[in-house]
Order: C-alpha cells, then structure tokens, then sequence
RNA sequence: GCGGGUAUGGCGGAAUUGGCAGACGCACUAGACUUAGGAUCUAGCGCCGCAAGGCUUGCAGGUUCAACUCCUGUUACCCGCACCA
C-alpha cells in the first residue's frame, strides 16, 4: 500500500478534479447548508481547535450528501482587522500583501486535513467585490435612518488608538490588546441596534440554539421591567425621573443617588452649596480604573448634594440626593431612588452614611410548630423580639406553659413610648434585668403567621427584632406570677440554634452570625399604605397603575443593550460610503460608485488625536459632493471587524454576482443556515451583530427570513496537555501540520471526533491519538480477510444493522465519540472472524468514511469493493434486524444482581419469572425468605422482593 | 452577587433517559510472537477481601421493587455577565 501522504493527496486531487463538493444550482434537490465560523487568517496558521470543528461539521456534511441532500458547506476568509494592519505598520508592506500570505498558509492546511469545503464559493471580506455589497448595506441602513453620528462618550483603547463598542471592551479592557480602556468624547457612526433588542430576544424562539447560548444572548441584552417615576424637588418646579424595577418599595425610599455625569449638577450648580466637593468627586471618579470600581463594590462612596432635596411623589417626604459612581449615567435615567431596606447596594450606602432604613416588605413564615387552625379568629399584633446580650452569651426564656424556649419576646402595648421602649419593658418584665446600656433596632421584619394556643385564636404577627446590650448584670426581683410563667436562661452562641423551638427564630441567628442585609426576596408589604398587605409582584402593578393615574411615572422597560459604534479609526477596515458635504451634509456615495476602495498608501499608523490613517491621504478624503457637484470631504473612519461578517453566510449563497449581494433565487432556495457552528466567544458579539443585521435586511425586504440561523452549536476548547490552554508562551501548541504529516489527516481527524463530548473542551493527549491510528491500522489490516459476496456475514449481519444506526444517529447528535467507539466494537466482533465479506467491509468502510475519509476511499478502491464511497449512498438498517430472539438480562434480589438469564422475545412474564427462579445463585439468595413481590420488567431485568 | 454548566476508575470518557455502573480508548500487569515497531496477539485490570461477599457515580438526605439518572439540601470547580437600579 501507498503511504499516507500519498492516498491522502491522491483523493484530494480526486475530489478536486471531480467537483464532488461543489454545491450543486440545481433548486430542486433537498438542501442542507452547514456553516463553520469562517477563520481570521493569522500568521500563526491553523490550530488543532480549528481542526476539530471543521472536521465535526464536514463529518456531518459528507453523511449529508450521501444521503442525497443538496449540501452547501463553504469556506472564506474574515480578513479585515488590527493584526494584518500591526504586521503592516512594522513591515510597511499593505495589509492585503500579508493576509493574502496567511490565506495561502491557512487554505493549504485545511486541504490537507479533507475537509469537504466547497471552494468555489470562496471570498475574502476584504475583496473588494465583497466589501462592495458590505458597504451597500451600511448606505440601507443609512438611508433608513439606522446610522447616525453621534458625539458621544466612547470606549477608546490608547495602544490600538480606536474607539471601541462595548463588547469589544467589556470589563473595561480592550478585547484585542488588553489595555485599559478610557473615555473619550468622539463622533461615530452608530447603528440602531438598541431598537432591535426586543426583537433580538424575540426571534431566539424561532432557532434551535444550544440553550447556554440563548442564555448568553438574553443576559448581553439585559431587559428589564420597572417604571419611571418622577420625584419632586424641593428648591426648583422641575423633576428628577428615575427607572427603578422596584417601583412597590417606593414608600422605603430615604435617598436618592444620580450618577456623577448628571446633567441636573451643572444644570443647578447655583443652588449647590458644596460644587466644589461635588466636582472634586466628579473628577475622582472619572479616573478610577475598571478594576478600582469592581474591586471596590462594598464600598460606596458618595457626596450629599447640599442645597438639593428631592420630595418623595406619594408620600411628600423630603429626602436628600447624593451622586455616587455606583449610578451610572448610561442605564436607565443616571438617577435612582434608593430604598437601602430592599436594594444591596443601596443598604451598603445608606450603612456607610448613617441613612434610615425602612422596611417595606417582609418575608412572610407560616409557623410548622403551630399552623394557624382553621375556623379560628385571626388577629393580628406587632411585636418585638428582644434578642439580649451580654458578653458572649444570650439571654433566652424558657415559657413553661408550652414548653417554648426562645428569645424575649412580647407585644407593643398602648402605653410604649416606642419600639424600643416595648423592649425595655419586656426585658425587665420577663428577666429582671435592669442595666440596659444600648437597644439597636434591626433593619428586618417579618411576619408570622401561627395559632396562638394560649389565646386560641389565629395570630399574624408583624415582629421587629432588636438588640439589647446589658452593661452588668444588675437585676430586680421578678413578681411571682412572672416567675410562674417563665424563667431566663443564659444561652452561649454556638448552643443558641439548637436551643431555639421555632424555626423562624433560628433565622435571626443567621443576622447574629452575617450580620443584617438587604432584604430582596418576596413577601408582604408593611409600612406602605396602599400596598400593605400585598405580595411584591402586586404591589408592583398596583402602584404603577397608581402612578400613571396620577401621571407621575409610568411603566418602563429598558435594555443593557445599546446602540453598536459602528466606526474605528485604523485603516485596515471597509471604509464608510460617505460624503460629507458642508451644503448637503452626509450624503451616500451613489451604487455605481461602489466599492469605496482602500487606497494604497505608506503610512498605516493611527494617530494620538484619533483620526483615522486614512484622514492624512489627501487624494483619499477629498473629492466631490454627489448631491450637488461641490468640493466635499471623505468619511475617513472605517466599519469595525464585525461588519464582514455580519452577512458573508447570504453571499456564500451566489458568491460571484456582480449585481446584488445575493439574488432572490439563491436566498429562497438556501433559506437559513440549517446549523452554524462556532466558538462560544461569539456566542454574544458576533452572533448578536448577525442576527441584527439579518432582521434589518429581513425587514427591508432584503432576505426571506428574520432569523439567519437555525441550530448554533458551539465546540469546546482543546487544551493542552495537562489541561492548560495552548499557547505560545507554554510552548505547548500541537500544529495540525505535524500530526498531519507523522500520523496522516485520518488520524487526525479520528482522533479529535473520539476526544470526549464535542461541547465541552478536552485535553489534548498523544497516546490518545495513537490509539487512534492503532485503530485504524487494524481497519486496512482488515482488507486481507475480505471474500467476495454480495451479503452480511451472518454472525455479525444484526450488529451491522445496529452499528448503522448508532452511527447515523449519534453523528446527527453531535455525539462523534461513541459513533466512533461503536465502529470500534464491530471491528473488535468482526475480528473473531476468520473471514469478512465484500459487503461488511465496504458497509464499515462508508460508516468510517465522513471521518476517515481518505483510508476508507483508498480501501474501497483497493478491494474493488465498488464506486467511490463519496459518490454512493450511506448504508441504511432494517428495524426487524435490531431486535435479538434470545437476550441476556439480569436477575436481581432486593435490588442486587444476583443472576443473569438468558430470555427469548416471545417469553411471557410467568416464564420469565420461572427462568429466573431456577438460578442457583438466586436460590441461594431466596432460600428461607418470604417473598414479596416479582417484578418483571420484560428484555430489562428481574427483580425478586424478599424479606 | 446574578445567570448557565459540570462532578463517574490511574486518565479521556460510556450508560438505550429510572432497569446488570464503568462501554470504547489510553495507561498499567502477565504471557506469546517477532520482521525489534507508533508493532501485533492472548489474558487481566473500579475499591476492600485468600474467598464468600461487601462497598462504589462530589457530599447528606428523600421518593422507588430499582437512582449516575427524579426530588430537597450542600460542597467544589469551570464559563458568561456584573454597582444595569
């Protein structure tokens, strides 16, 4: 036999010279369209991450086309972007020079793997009869007002010298280079994608995406429902509109907070006694880093803003306003009402700068001591749990009457001055004690609802929770009648959960060993006139109904997504098809003048005061007004890398048409991608970019469907040895090259189908792919035992029946490694045979060939075994060969398997059970037993119930 | 903090969806053969135990004749988002 390399290249030539993966325009064939992330082409060349999606989806595309489908499975180039454009500032050679280079290295690898791309269809985003039609539909979005220029306050990356959207900086950090992001005041194209959200969210009910990326998706795009209200302020008539999602807790404001870049600051400054401290806080918060801000989350800072009040709408409160930076301007109105009760941060605030607190919503428990009886009177009280303390220990009481052990506890009576006057009185009422030296009153309240015993009736109780500090152990005497009811017990700290009887009690430990929090769950509704008694949810519609009738606020939904920044300022990129005319304003460069070319120029370098490269080429920027003939200037920034490839899968359709950017032939017949595959980091960006872009075309009348994809699946990562990630730097990067030429492509590509679970990563391991060409060494070893028939050899005629259908249907799943390992083991059955027939082994050879496809070809040719494996039919099963006559089942006793029997398929459950019994070793296990029950599960197993 | 996910031998991983846990591969052990190779073949291989047998799917409970699988609680790790009101 030839070597490797040889048959390798020997069916590439043959595919190649055939066409055999060549999409076919013939529209009346059923079609299939399997699409990979198409590649930035990078200097450093393929990866073996590269290798194992592709070839998943080629394994998948090769079955597909067996099976008769019309499949088109294309490949092209996102070629735009800083690395070719770095490579060309360092080597002053164009960018197209060097990505033209990188293709070559990247097309030449992935054709020695045989992957099944139809390279006909190929392109390049950077070819100009691409970027022509990219540029044509930024003028449709222009010209229905989705692009406009905004002077805004960008994400601007001071290495790469360009402003950013906010995915490509999320964390503060830019995407590309990892430097610290800054803000910058600039003008930018934007696109209105913000307008899209809903229906981002909306269309992921139309595709099959793996559900972590639907998550993903719908988490990027952050909804959220609340309402705007507008609180009054004191010193000026004007309102101060905040979004809260918590519009029931409104009565539990006691602050409010505006971000920092609030316009109402320098609107009012003449009313702000403290400007100078407020712009002092301005500027610091302005400089802190992204890491300052997340890493010091619990500790709020803030300024109160003197000479500024805001009046509370419903309850006519007065309350102060502070900026802080944990409001930001950029979500919502850049104003919050803070309710410190229910909102974690703003309970961090409020801690920090001695703000009330006022609950207004609490959890409500049913007491599974003493549930409420039914027919019973309800009543309800307040009252005070007095959680008392001194040095280390608690002071609890044992009520003899119903055997309770629990804190003081006791209801709030006419003649208390207070809440915490109640607790005085009890404390010394029940215990005796008398030096009180502090009484904190908690933030939490909850209510109980229990059947009172001792009054027979139906309780709700409302209960604060207070801490008393004794300062000595001075005591007066109890009245007799007190001693009589109940007796105090010291309680040290780590006793104090077991020796609680209620179970709602024990939750107040939970405050004593964390320490109070905001209380953000649901429950009942105190303290707030028209909402008491309501649960969270509502409170909420009940208030916004009350708010809109009175017209101060209304309900709200808003969205973390915002409009994409659709310009860089860097070079390498489609340049924008605008004109700025000093008459006309912007005005789009006419279709026939499309595409606006990238010049050819010496300096690529972007500039520190965050112009384009291109701004600096005279004979680029100026030219003439399209609208009225005028001397007019160039838009010189360029569209960001997403824009390529936010519709290259609709041009792979009709890849060379010269007068639209797809024809309305092609979209109808190719539809949607049926499965797109890709990495888990475009999960968000890319994946959003695209299918925006797609609803617009699709709302335009552009493209026949408003979502472009229906199945997105996503590969795991293949780490290195040790479960490290590749990189350079470990120098523990597998170059598919290496293993391509040492162990052949087949090899390769077997051995990262059997890796694990195609979702999730795996460890790269070299014994692991030797295990694999072992493996497949042992199927050409196989060629020698072939005889000539035209049946299944009859021993394993049922196990090939079976291995056709596991293969064919846990390739569709996505499951590569157990089809694989279900061709191992009818390889293994097929090796207790002296002799193999033609027909086993061209049946093996196609089931192996869309992962092996080079060997099995070789084979099927070498053994005249019959036409070319990729131009016959994938091998199809009989259901009446799945099921066996006589099987093998297990025969357990109490649940233990004790036997197994051999059963026929017509067996009854009496002779089953029969068979079953008269195991010895089930004797043994049933000898002297009653037995309880036979459970017979019929091809599954026996169970035997004894005692 | 919120959201998603994972946890099974020495390792990568299977388990028809509640029915013999550990398929298949790797590593390992013993033997055979030899053209001395990335060999190949045969047998063994979860843990404890000489054995009978017992134990075992992160941990603790529960439901069931039967649980890797369902329910409750809990721990650890991974990923995404993150002061989003």
């Amino acid at each position: 036999m030839d070597s490797t390399q040889n048959i390798e290249k020997k069916w590439q030539k043959y595919w190649t010279d055939h066409h055999t993966f060549e999409a076919k325009i013939d529209y009346s064939k059923e079609k299939y369209y399997y699409l990979v992330e198409f590649p930035y082409p990078s200097g450093a060349g393929l990866h073996v991450g590269h290798v194992r999606s592709y070839t998943a989806l080629d394994a998948l595309a090769r079955k597909k086309r067996m099976m008769g489908y019309n499949v088109l499975f294309p490949m092209g180039w996102d070629a735009f972007g800083a690395p070719a454009e770095q490579y060309a500032i360092k080597n002053h050679i164009h960018p197209s020079i060097a990505v033209k280079e990188n293709i070559r290295t990247f097309k030449g690898q992935i054709e020695k793997l045989g992957i099944s791309f139809d390279w006909s269809r190929e392109f390049s985003t950077t070819d100009p009869e691409y970027y022509k039609w990219t540029q044509w539909q930024f003028l449709q979005f222009f010209k229905k007002g989705m692009a406009y220029k905004a002077k805004k306050n960008i994400n601007w990356c001071p290495k790469c010298k360009t402003g950013l959207s906010n995915e490509d900086s999320s964390g503060g950090v830019c995407e590309r280079c990892g430097s610290q992001v800054e803000q910058r005041e600039k003008e930018q194209w934007m696109l209105r994608m913000s307008d899209y959200a809903e229906s981002l969210i909306d269309g992921l009910k139309d595709t099959d995406f793996q559900e972590r990326i639907k998550t993903a998706q719908i988490n990027w795009i952050g909804k959220s429902v609340g309402a705007e209200v507008d609180f009054g302020l004191k010193q000026v008539d004007e309102k101060l509109t905040v979004y809260t999602t918590r519009p029931d807790t409104l009565y539990g404001v006691t602050f409010m907070v505006i971000a920092p870049e609030h316009p109402y600051i320098d609107l009012y400054s003449g009313l702000i006694n403290n400007m100078n401290e407020i712009i002092d806080y301005r500027e610091r918060a302005n400089k802190k880093t992204e890491f300052e801000r997340t890493q010091l989350v619990k500790d709020k800072t803030g300024v109160r803003i003197d000479g500024l009040t805001a009046v509370n709408p419903i309850t006519g409160k007065e309350i102060p306003i502070y900026i802080s930076d944990y409001v930001m301007m950029n979500y919502g109105t850049g104003a919050i009402m803070a309710v410190p009760a229910h909102d974690s941060r703003d309970y961090d605030f409020a801690k920090k700068f001695g703000i009330d607190i006022i609950p207004v919503l609490a959890p409500l428990y049913v007491s599974p001591e003493t549930p409420p009886l039914e027919g019973k009177k309800n009543t309800e009280r307040d009252t005070v749990i007095v959680v008392v303390k001194y040095e280390d220990k608690y002071l609890c009481v044992r009520y003899h009457k119903f055997n309770w052990q629990t804190f003081i506890m006791g209801g709030i009576e006419e003649e208390d001055d207070s809440v915490e006057g109640a607790a005085r009185r009890e404390v010394i009422e029940e215990t005796g004690y008398t030096d009180i030296k502090n009484v904190e009153l908690l933030s939490y309240v909850f209510q109980e609802s229990f059947y009172a015993a001792h009054k027979d009736v139906n309780r709700l109780t409302t209960n604060r929770v207070l801490v008393v500090e004794l300062g000595s152990l001075a005591k007066e005497e109890m009245t007799k009648e007190e001693q009589e009811i109940q007796e105090p017990v010291w309680v040290s700290k780590n006793e104090l959960r077991d020796f609680l009887t209620f179970e709602t009690h024990k939750k107040i430990c939970d405050l004593l060993d964390n320490g109070e929090q905001a209380f953000v769950s649901d429950g009942t509704h105190i303290n707030s006139d028209i909402l008491n008694g309501l649960n969270k949810q509502d409170a909420i519609d009940t208030i916004i109904d009350y708010l809109e009738e009175k017209g101060i606020g209304h309900k709200k939904t808003n969205y973390k997504l915002q409009d994409w920044i659709f310009t860089r300022q860097r070079f390498w990129g489609e340049p924008i098809p605008l004109i700025y005319c000093e008459e006309c304003g912007w005005v789009p460069v006419p279709e026939e003048d499309l595409p606006v070319l990238l010049p050819n120029v010496a300096e690529y370098e972007p500039t520190d005061d965050g112009e384009s490269p291109l701004a600096r080429i005279s004979e680029f920027v100026n030219t003439t007004c399209p609208h009225c003939g005028k001397p007019a200037k160039r838009e010189t920034d360029t569209m960001p890398n997403w824009a390529g490839s936010s519709w290259y899968w609709l041009r792979y359709m009709d890849p060379h048409n010269e007068k639209e950017f797809v024809s309305a032939e092609a979209l109808k017949y190719w539809g949607k991608v049926d499965w797109y595959n890709g990495g888990m980091e475009h999960a968000t960006r890319h994946l959003l970019y695209a299918r925006f872009w797609n609803q617009f075309l699709y709302k335009e009348g552009l493209v026949p469907n408003s979502e472009p994809f229906k199945v997105r699946a996503a590969h795991g990562m293949i780490l290195g040895e040790g479960g490290v990630k590749m990189s350079k730097s470990l120098g523990n990067v597998i170059n598919p090259d290496d293993i391509v030429s040492t162990h052949g492509a087949d090899t390769l590509r077997t051995y990262e189908m059997f890796i694990g679970d195609y979702e999730k990563e795996a460890t790269w391991s070299e014994q692991g792919l030797i295990g694999c060409r072992r493996f497949l060494d042992k199927v050409i070893r196989f060629g020698e035992k072939v005889v000539k028939s035209d049946s299944y050899s009859s021993e394993i005629e049922k196990d090939i029946h079976r291995t056709i259908k596991k293969v064919t249907e846990d390739m569709d799943a996505l499951k590569f490694n157990t089809a694989v390992s279900a061709l191992m083991i009818l390889l293994n059955k097929m090796e207790k045979l002296e002799s193999i027939t033609s027909k086993d082994y061209r049946a093996y050879l196609m089931l192996l060939n869309p992962i092996a496809p080079h060997i099995t070809e070789e084979l099927n040719e070498m053994y005249e075994l019959g036409t070319p494996l990729c131009e016959s039919s994938w091998p199809t099963y009989e259901e009446s060969m799945l099921v066996d006559e006589e099987k093998e089942i297990a025969v357990q006793v109490n649940g233990k398997v004790r036997a197994t029997i051999s059963v026929r398929a017509d067996d009854n459950d009496e002779q089953i059970e029969e068979k079953a019994m008269a195991s010895l070793n089930v004797q043994k296990h049933i000898e002297g037993k009653t037995i309880v029950k036979v459970i017979v599960i019929k091809g599954k197993i026996v169970n035997i119930v004894v005692r």
